[in-house]
DNA sequence: GGGCCCATGTAAGAGGTTACATGATTAA
DNA sequence: TTAATCATGTAACCTCTTACATGGGCCC
């Protein structure tokens, strides 16, 4: 159940209303623990009934104003520190390396080359990222590019694999069908 | 709707039974695409009813021996070719490092070891693996040496990664809380 | 006979996506 | 006045997890 968590951690920032959240998921967040905007109203009312976020305002059409309690903030420590982050990743990306077989090699490389262009693309959008937050030494923009420099890390090392994975293919002898 | 391409790849290796294809799923794609046994069941029942797969063969207790169909080849082929790999990845390791701020810079420091310290395993794991696999030239050795190469580069750079993390939290002002 | 593995299935519930539905406020 | 944006909520559906439920066959 991440999803309250990441509220919890965006609201520790300060009051926000769903449409708030829903903005700051799709900047910040989108790339690491995307929400849709019936999730996150559904969850901040389950939030409120729990006692981890209560409303501190209301706005002009309808709009509420949450903020984080002391035990949503107690919650959100406990999170970080005592609950280990799974490490069971779906990849669809690589499922289909698994079955590359069934295909051609050249579909298999063409598929290679593919994924070593869109972690290029990605690769590229991050370094744009990288040059807009600020160099500040405060904790806010230190954490911001721990996980920036992951995303960089990542996407360098998918396109060179990608890369060195179409290589090995052009070591398989030429009619491998089925 | 990957799980039932995922199923579709084991059984164009050859036929097998739900009772397979969970154990299938368990000893190769388990850290690529996990699968429980009631999904397995209720999804090889609906690839029956679409004419993916087939049953072949029956066995003692109840066994029932499926086989991919031509449609379901087809599918297959087309999935792998001509459908876009999701490239969105949730991971609440990572989104965990969006809210380090709200936690002491020790607590944060002690969180990327230990995130260091699983890939460490993980990459450990890994390199048993490629030990056992076979080193030859056919294709499923091919691809399949791939697939844990992609593993091998992934937690070498999360280590890496955690590691230089550490470094740069050793930067910050000593009294962070809050 | 008893324990282990083989083998299939159903049900409840959590989490997530897409679509539907509605309306107020603001700025050009 | 009208279009964009702000703002909240509900419903249907899909996927996945966990738990329940049952029983046959094999080997010691």
């Amino acid at each position: 159940m991440s999803l309250r968590h990441a509220m919890l951690g965006l609201l520790a920032r300060g009051p926000a209303s769903g449409y708030d959240l829903l903005k700051l998921f799709e900047i910040s967040l989108s790339n690491v623990w995307p929400a849709t905007q019936s999730q996150l109203y559904a969850e901040l009312g389950r939030l409120a009934d729990t006692g981890l976020v209560k409303v501190v305002a209301e706005g002009p059409r309808g709009r509420k104003e949450y903020a984080i309690t002391d035990e949503g903030m107690a919650e959100l420590r406990h999170w970080i520190t005592d609950v280990e982050p799974n490490r069971s990743r779906r990849s669809d990306m690589l499922l289909r390396v698994f079955f590359l077989n069934t295909v051609e090699p050249d579909q298999a490389r063409q598929y290679l080359r593919d994924q070593a262009a869109a972690a290029a693309k990605q690769h590229e959008g991050l370094t744009k990222i990288r040059e807009i937050i600020a160099d500040g030494q405060d904790a806010l923009s230190v954490y911001g590019r721990i996980a920036v420099e992951w995303g960089l890390r990542f996407s360098a090392m998918q396109r060179e694999w990608a890369e060195w994975a179409v290589e090995e293919i052009d070591q398989l002898p030429s009619p491998t069908p089925e």
